[in-house]
DNA sequence: AGCCTGACAGATA
DNA sequence: GTATCTGCCAGGC
């Protein structure tokens, strides 16, 4: 059976991304335990776990996210907009509406000026 | 040290 | 509302 083989380039970019696992990085664990303190029924932007961890970006948090998110609640973290995660949206309404966190009409997002979390 | 890749965010048209 | 651009920053080569 022929399997395919991903070109050169292609897992060298997959080595940067790394596959799930691993040894979790300080800043991870920084991440990680910011996320696992969101309430549920609550959410947190990727940018507001930023800069509640006082360090990184948006974008950092997400690498970590993509990496380490099956750990925690994933999907109290979403985008700015009030959108779930890229990764599983459907699942991770599904997650939210069994939080009880409130949605806009429509349901496809957090209604974030109920939802977010400050931090208190 | 430099370069590249991202589960981002804000500004602008 | 959508599409594009720019700034952001960690991690691995």
């Amino acid at each position: 059976m022929s399997r395919i083989q991903p070109p050169e380039s292609v897992s060298a970019g997959l080595a940067t991304h790394g596959l799930v696992g691993g040894e979790p990085t300080p800043y991870a664990v920084e991440v990680l335990d910011a996320v696992a303190r969101i309430p549920a029924g609550k959410v947190m932007t990727y940018g507001d776990v930023a800069e509640y961890v006082g360090r990184g970006s948006g974008r950092a948090v997400g690498a970590v996210m993509s990496r380490h998110g099956h750990e925690v609640s994933w999907q109290r973290v979403v985008l700015s907009t009030g959108h779930p995660s890229p990764a599983s949206p459907e699942e991770a309404l599904e997650r939210l509406r069994a939080d009880g966190a409130p949605l806009l009409p429509g349901g496809a997002r957090v209604d974030l000026g109920a939802a977010r979390w400050d931090g208190s």
